[in-house]
DNA sequence: CGCCCTAATGCAACAGGATTGCGAAAATTC
DNA sequence: GAATTTTCGCAATCCTGTTGCATTAGGGCG
């Protein structure tokens, strides 16, 4: 059954397209998974999710994240697991990156906190120069709290 | 010629020796390179420099790293290159790690900036448990902030 | 509408950091 | 100094991510 889900897959097409590169079924889908997600995924979760379809290949994978990434239409997260994470970056691909991030010491999982905001005055050795802050919670998220049974 | 450095040795045979496990040749030399460093450093420089009088094994470097930082006696930083560095802890094993850490975007140097503190008081959503917080300054350090020639 | 050019995809092979299994070596204990 | 148990070294393996190259398919243009 082609259950398609409009929203989403739209917006993420209308993204793409703004770009003024090539609309692919790979770059939409990928997005739409991204855009659906309420944190930020792995590149194995992305591909499992955007191969319900058809497949898309691994590589591809990579390499449309990696284009999402370098066109602001997502945030790579660099996670302690040695495995990027990926997030949409929203509807507003102009602005910055600058808040902050929560995650999980035992599932991993990330989630943006976009209320908070990194102190930008922070002093450096001399001759240093800042460009980009980078705060981060870690902790348990509700999910992985002891006492809890998992879902 | 065995010009030992007498001071950062002890001081590296001491602390693992505070912790009740064996006093290994390993474990001692891996940490005096840990305590010896400005900065820290990647697994790759650590098997390097700790291999100047006889050689440590890749896998035994990784596995003291790991019960070094299990116990304290060392740090853990998850860089963008998916690489582990490494940074001693310092003389008192008992405090934290609630430092910020600058990393430079081109070599990927990290230092710690000991003065810094991150804040404590950051609104989770609810059921979220923080353990650490984690604040990265991210930009170019003064090797490579480009019109410097490269020593 | 269909052709063409180029960007993008898929496949396979590779790269490099990190991990695991297991027999040998060595640090404590007695 | 022998026994016991941890730790080491070596080889093989895993896993994330990358590269090369032939094939496919966007989408501009006639």
């Amino acid at each position: 059954m082609p259950a398609v889900e409009p929203t989403i897959h739209d917006r993420a097409e209308s993204l793409v397209q703004r770009t003024g590169a090539r609309v692919t079924r790979q770059r939409v889908e990928v997005l739409a998974v991204l855009l659906a997600a309420p944190r930020a995924l792995t590149h194995h979760e992305i591909e499992k999710r955007a191969s319900r379809s058809r497949g898309i290949d691994r590589v591809t994978v990579y390499r449309v994240l990696e284009w999402l990434t370098s066109h602001n239409l997502a945030h790579k997260i660099a996670g302690d697991d040695r495995t990027w994470r990926f997030k949409a970056a929203g509807d507003k691909p102009e602005l910055g990156h600058d808040h902050a991030h929560f995650m999980c010491n035992d599932c991993g999982d990330v989630i943006c906190l976009d209320e908070v905001r990194a102190a930008r005055d922070i002093r450096l050795p001399t001759g240093y120069r800042p460009q980009e802050v980078e705060l981060t919670v870690k902790g348990l998220c509700a999910e992985c709290i002891p006492g809890r049974r998992h879902s």
